[in-house]
DNA sequence: TTTTTATATTGCAATATTACGATATAGATT
DNA sequence: AATCTATATCGTAATATTGCAATATAAAAA
């Protein structure tokens, strides 16, 4: 008790839940938009934009990392952060799936 | 200690986050496809296509409606839901802001 | 009115997440 | 080598999530 099912669903459904899971904290999508603001950045760069600690800061950047929605490179003493485009891609998908369904009918709703 | 530290992010921050959340688990995936598939449908149709009991579909649906991406309305005896295509159009709205930033630079990462 | 049908709510156990201080690791600088 | 800089990991407390049995609610059917 207490876990997800994860083994009863798809593949693809637990792989999207996963990403979104990932893009489920305000500190996650703040990290996102930054790393869009300014393309590449160390993980100190963001530790001094948000108002978190340094292991907190870390501990998402592991968790977007995980998921797919962004790569880091050792750089020297640091590690250079920046946006997966492939984790956003299968949700783009998903989403032009979801937008698609709902253009066929006509807002049709109970 | 435990608690999201909401208030030092953006409304719009707070809103993608709890939209990404709700969609952050496998069955809710499942329910929204679902959903896309049959248009409308009450929670029994739901509990009937998932593997998990009454209780824990409702929760889920009640998780979904809160994030504003299902809609449920009273239907004699049982509820009839579907998708909320206002709570789609604003994490779409989040997507292209990403794709159309990841398009402009080429993929120059570090 | 009693029963059936459909959902929601309550209560609880198991597990996961969030946050951070303290500490470890590892490359750069002096 | 000693120190500084940057990040990760460990440990832990507070809180949230997941799942379900039991029960409540409320409309429909008998």
């Amino acid at each position: 008790m207490g876990t997800t099912k994860t083994d009863f669903f798809t593949d693809n459904q637990n792989e999207l839940a996963i990403l979104a899971k990932a893009l489920g904290h305000p500190a996650r999508i703040a990290i996102i938009e930054y790393l869009l603001k300014v393309n590449t950045c160390i993980c100190g760069d963001i530790v001094n934009e948000l108002p978190l600690s340094q292991p907190t800061v870390s501990q998402h950047l592991k968790e977007l990392k995980n998921a797919g929605l962004i790569k880091g490179n050792i750089e020297g003493n640091a590690i250079c952060y920046c946006i997966n485009e492939s984790g956003f891609e299968k949700i783009k998908v998903f989403f032009q799936h979801v937008t698609t369904h709902l253009e066929k009918r006509n807002n049709e709703c109970c």
